[in-house]
DNA sequence: TAATAATGATAATACGCATAATCAAAACTC
DNA sequence: GAGTTTTGATTATGCGTATTATCATTATTA
C-alpha cells in the first residue's frame, strides 16, 4: 500500500537556506539571533536571508537549538498527586494556573512528571525516582513531604538541581527555595479581629499533625496573644469530640481560629448538639481556603491564600535562580475575608 | 557570600559516565537503548554502567537525544488555550485527566506546551507555530483549529511528527489521527426519543459556524430523520431572536435538539417570553456536556461526551503508533442522560 | 601612502547522543 | 594450528544550531 503522505519532506536546515542565499550557515544563524556577538550582517544580506527562509518555509529545529544553547526551556512540575483534579475546584489548581501563566510568559514549557498509580516494580534505575526530574532546567514541587521524599529531595538539591517548593519546607542538610504565604500574619489578624470584638478567651484548633504551614499559623497565633495580652490556648485533639467541645465552652472559650474547614465543621456540629451556635455563643474563623470541600459557606470569616500569586512567584524564583544564585524564598500576604461568623460575645 | 549549593555541577553526560565505568561513550548509549544494533554488551558491563549512572545521577539530555534520533518517553500536550482552567471553563479537564492517567500507566511524562496569553506581535519566526513540539516523542492536541493552525499542523505531520487530535479534525493534504465521540449516533438517539414521545416536527438548533463535531451531530440528525420518516429541519441562526423562536413554534416545532447549552438557554428565554415553556409546549435535549457553564440543570436531557475515555484513548493511539504506523482513528460512544425536558407534545 | 580601524563575513568547533563501521581478542571448527 | 565465527567492545560520524576565532576587504586616519 502506497504511503498516504507524499514522501516525507525533510525540513529545510540553516545550511540549505545558506546555500540558496549564497552565505554561510553561521550568517543565517546570526540573522535569526540578532547581533549578539561580534558578527555583523548588513541589512541587505539580512533581508535576502529572511526572504529565502520564507520561501523555503524554514523553521529552526528546537532540539538542535536547545542542545547548542545548553538548556531546554523546560520547567518540571512535580506533584505528589495527579495534577488534573477530578473534583472541579481543587485546592491545587490555582497554584498550577499561576505556574502555567508565568511559564508561558517566560517562554518555558512545563514537564509534568506523571506518577504511575501503582508502582510497577522493575524499572531501570536511571528512570526512577528523582533523576528523571533533571530533564527539566528546574522544578517546581507541590505537596506533602514525608521522610522518604525528604531524602530524595536532599539528594536532588545536592546534585545542584534547582528546585522551588510551593509552601515552606524544611529539609535538614540542604537549603531549599520556597514560596510561602504569610500565614502567621494572617492568623494574627484573625486573632486581632476576635480581640477587637471583645473576646477574652480564644482557642487555636489545629489538626494533630502539624506541617510547616500549620506551625506558621500557630506561631502567628502565639505572637498575637502576646501582642494583645489576651488569653488563649492551642489544641490539637485527635478528634473533635463532644466532650472536648464541652470542656472548651465551659472554660469560657468564645473565639476560635480553626486550621481548616473540616475542623470547623466538626466543631460546629458538636457545639450545635449542645445548644451552642455561632455567632451568638461563639465566633470563629477558618485559617485558609477550603481544602476538602469545594467552597466555604459565604458567611464564614477566613483568609485567602494567594495561590495564583504563589504559583507565579515560584516560576519567577526558579527562572531567576537558573543562573546559579543561592536559594531564596518569598512570602506573600494573605487576604482576609470578613464574615458573619465573627461577632461580639454574649 | 559563599554559594549555599555546592557549586552547581553541570549535569553528567554519557562521556563522564563512560570514563567512570571504564568504557566508551558508545557503550553507555548501548546500555541505555537496548541491543538494537550490532553492539553487544555483556551483563557484567551493563550492571557496572548502570551503577555509575545511578551514582552520578545521570539523566539523558532530551534535546541531544531528539537531535540524534532517539526517544524521550515524553508526550507533548498542546492546547490552544491555557490548560489549567479558571473555575468555569473546565470542559477540557476530563480529557487531560485521561491523558495524564494513561501516560502515567505507560511511563510517559507530559510536556505541556504553554502559550503566551497575549501574542506579542513581533515574535521572532522561530518561536511561532508548532516548532517546539518536537522535543516530545509525540503530541496530543486539543482545541479549535483555524486555517493558520491547520497549515502549521499540516507541516508538522508532513515532517513525520506523530500527532493525535482530540476530536475529529479534517486537515486536507494530510492524514491525521484523532479520537472522537460518536456524536452522530448520540444525536440520532436523541431524535429517536423525541419521535418516540410523539413529536412530529423537530428542529436541530446549531451555532452559525459548524466545526467538525457539529457537522457530525447534524449528520446524525439527518440520518435519524430519514430513518424515522419524521419531519425536521436544521437551523443555524446568527442569533436566537424572539422572531426566530416565534416562527419555529408557529410552524409547529415541538421537539428540539440544541448543539450546546448556550443555545438552549437563549431559546428557553425567548420562548418563555412568549408564554411557551418546556416540557409542556415543547421538548428539548442538549447535544453534549456543558461548555460555557459549569453544570447543566439536572432535568435537562443531554448526552455525555466520554471525555475521560477519549483522553485515555488518545495516549493509547499515540504510544501505539510511535513505531511509525499509519494514522488511525477511534470513535467512542456517548452516554445518553434522560431528563424531564423531554415529554409528550400537547 | 602606509598604518589603522571598521565592515562583512567565513571556518571551526562544541553541544550530547545514537548508530554504523570497524576491530581485537577469544572461542570454536575441521 | 590455520581458518572461521562469536563476543565485546571502540572509533568515527552526523544530527542542526550557536558561537568564537579568524580573515579578507574596504574605509579612515596620520
Amino acid at each position: 500500500m502506497a504511503p498516504v503522505t507524499p514522501a516525507r519532506r525533510k525540513r529545510p536546515t540553516q545550511r540549505e537556506v545558506a546555500e540558496r542565499a549564497g552565505v554561510s550557515q553561521a550568517a543565517v544563524s546570526q540573522v535569526l539571533n540578532g547581533g549578539g556577538g561580534q558578527v555583523r550582517i548588513p541589512d541587505s544580506t539580512r533581508q535576502r536571508v529572511l526572504q529565502v527562509m520564507a520561501d523555503l518555509g524554514y523553521v529552526p529545529n528546537v532540539a538542535a537549538r536547545r542542545l547548542a544553547g545548553g538548556h531546554n526551556r523546560i520547567l518540571g512540575v512535580f506533584t505528589y498527586e495527579p495534577v488534573f483534579p477530578s473534583s472541579t475546584r481543587d485546592f491545587f489548581t490555582p497554584f498550577l494556573q499561576g505556574i502555567e501563566e508565568t511559564a508561558a510568559e517566560q517562554d518555558y514549557d512545563l514537564l509534568l512528571h506523571t506518577r504511575p498509580a501503582v508502582s510497577g516494580g522493575a524499572r531501570p534505575l536511571y528512570r526512577e525516582g528523582t533523576s528523571r526530574l533533571r530533564l527539566a532546567d528546574g522544578t517546581v514541587m507541590l505537596g506533602q513531604l514525608d521522610d522518604a521524599r525528604r531524602d530524595d529531595l536532599r539528594r536532588l538539591l545536592g546534585e545542584g538541581h534547582p528546585v522551588v517548593f510551593i509552601g515552606r519546607r524544611n529539609v535538614p542538610g540542604a537549603e531549599l527555595s520556597y514560596v510561602t504565604a504569610d500565614y502567621a500574619a494572617a492568623t494574627g489578624q484573625g486573632l486581632a479581629r476576635l480581640v477587637a470584638q471583645g473576646h477574652r478567651r480564644t482557642l487555636y484548633l489545629g489538626a494533630p499533625v502539624g506541617h510547616e504551614s500549620a506551625l506558621d499559623r500557630e506561631q502567628g497565633y502565639r505572637e498575637g496573644l502576646h501582642r494583645s495580652g489576651s488569653f488563649g490556648e492551642v489544641a490539637r485533639p485527635t478528634e473533635v469530640t463532644g466532650t472536648f467541645v464541652a470542656q472548651q465552652l465551659a472554660a469560657g472559650v468564645t473565639g476560635l481560629l480553626m486550621e481548616n474547614e473540616r475542623l470547623a465543621k466538626a466543631w460546629i456540629d458538636a457545639a450545635a448538639a449542645q445548644g451552642h451556635h455561632w455567632p451568638v455563643q461563639y465566633s470563629f474563623a477558618v485559617l485558609g481556603d477550603p481544602i476538602y470541600s469545594g467552597e466555604l459557606p459565604a458567611e464564614w470569616a477566613h483568609f485567602r491564600i494567594p495561590r495564583l500569586a504563589m504559583g507565579r512567584a515560584s516560576v519567577g524564583l526558579l527562572t531567576g535562580g537558573l543562573g546559579g544564585q543561592p536559594p531564596t524564598s518569598v512570602s506573600l500576604p494573605c487576604e482576609w475575608v470578613d464574615g458573619r461568623s465573627i461577632g461580639a460575645p454574649e
